[in-house]
Order: structure tokens, then C-alpha cells, then sequence
DNA sequence: ACCGGGATGTTCT
DNA sequence: GAACATCCCGGTG
């Protein structure tokens, strides 16, 4: 069967609950100005009802782009120094996202070897922090809208569906919401932030 | 392989 | 003042 061409990801695509958004994220392409990788790691952020969520405790300016229109970027700051972004999802304020965790580099790798430093192609991208660095993702871009491929960024559908069976976990770093099984992965990916026991294979 | 600690500064209590 | 959706490096086994 032959492949079908690229296209953006249309709005409605992102107009859902994040969790069913996260593992159809997966295999999916993030382009960034000339440097791109596949999704290869995902977890949902759900909101009101979550307390790992930015947005559990209502809107704020830190967390404005959460609860606007879906199928824009959520870039925020963490731990004084490291960028990471997400796919807002569900309709106009709600606060509910995907954060993008890991990417298999696929173009603009010398790029990326510049912002992050000599080594290994599995470590460029291996993180929600790594990633924004490899692709020179920022606050700059929070709000992007991804549908209109604002400054750039868009997410692609090239024809590759989503693993039939991706791997679940609980999602990493958290001390609220830990939980809940809201991390996919593709299994055996060697990029893969990091090797966490599946509990289960959806 | 695994583990502990430091970097660094914004956000929220 | 504490927490933080992280990463890196240097220790030990």
C-alpha cells in the first residue's frame, strides 16, 4: 500500500479527551523549523480532575495556553532551567494537554547535535526537556498554534499509524496523580525517555 | 547497572 | 520558603 503525503493534523484531531489523544499521538511527526522527530513517548494531562495537571488548581498565566482552543503548544519552564511542550487538547477552557516526552530524530540531527551537545542520537531527544532543546523549542512558542504550523511547529501525519499495541505506564517525575496510567510509549523505541515496566499494552 | 546530589529560577503557598 | 511534568555527572557495585 502506498504511503499517503504529509499533512497537518487537523484541529478536530486535537478537540478530545487527552488521553485518547496521547497514544494517537504516538508515531506521529513534530517538525520545528528544518528539525523533526516521530513521537515516540506521550502522557496526558487531564485538568480539573487531575492533580498532576498545571491545570488542576484553575488558570493561571502560567497555564493560560492549557485552557485555550486545542491544537496549540503549551510550552512552560521547570526547575530553572529546561523547557518542555505540549499538545493542548479538548475544546476552549478546558485545561487539558499532552506532554510530548520523547522523539525519534529524523531530520536536522547536525542541528540538533549543536544545541545539545556531542552524543549518542538516542540522547537528543530522550526527554520533555530534550526534546524542546534538540528542536530549539521555548517560550517563545508558547500559544503556537499548530494547525496554522505558527512559527514553524507543526504535527504531521505521514501515513504511519500508531503502534497497535503501545505500551502504558504511570507517568514520570509526578508526586500528584502518580497513579494514573497516563503514559504511552512504542515499545522497544531505543529513544524512549526511560524503561519503565508496561502494565499493561493497549 | 543503579543511586545521590547539584544546578538554577519561576510559580505558588 | 517549598515545590517543581528535568537533566547531568560522579560515585559505587
Amino acid at each position: 500500500m502506498a504511503r499517503q503525503r504529509s499533512s497537518i493534523l487537523p484541529r478536530r484531531f486535537y478537540r478530545r479527551d487527552s488521553r485518547v489523544v496521547a497514544p494517537e499521538l504516538l508515531n506521529k511527526v513534530l517538525l520545528c523549523r528544518g528539525a523533526a522527530g516521530r513521537i515516540v513517548e506521550v502522557e496526558a494531562y487531564v485538568g480539573a480532575i487531575d492533580p498532576g495537571s498545571h491545570a488542576y488548581r484553575g488558570k493561571t498565566a502560567r497555564n493560560a495556553t492549557m485552557f485555550g482552543p486545542p491544537g496549540h503548544l503549551y510550552v512552560y519552564f521547570t526547575y530553572g532551567m529546561h523547557w518542555c511542550a505540549n499538545a493542548v487538547c479538548e475544546s476552549d477552557g478546558i485545561g487539558s494537554a499532552v506532554l510530548l516526552r520523547a522523539l525519534a530524530p529524523l531530520e536536522g540531527i547536525d542541528a540538533m547535535l549543536v544545541r545539545r551537545g556531542e552524543r549518542p542520537p538516542r540522547e537528543l531527544c530522550s526527554g520533555p526537556a530534550r526534546l524542546c532543546q534538540a528542536l530549539a523549542i521555548d517560550g517563545e512558542d508558547d500559544g503556537a498554534d499548530l494547525v496554522a504550523a505558527d512559527r514553524g511547529i507543526r504535527i504531521l501525519d505521514d501515513g504511519t499509524p500508531s503502534p497497535a499495541r503501545a505500551g502504558c505506564s504511570r507517568r514520570i517525575g509526578l508526586t500528584k496523580g502518580v497513579e494514573h496510567p497516563w503514559r504511552w510509549f512504542v515499545p522497544d523505541d531505543p529513544n524512549v525517555s526511560r524503561r519503565t515496566p508496561p502494565r499493561f499494552l493497549v
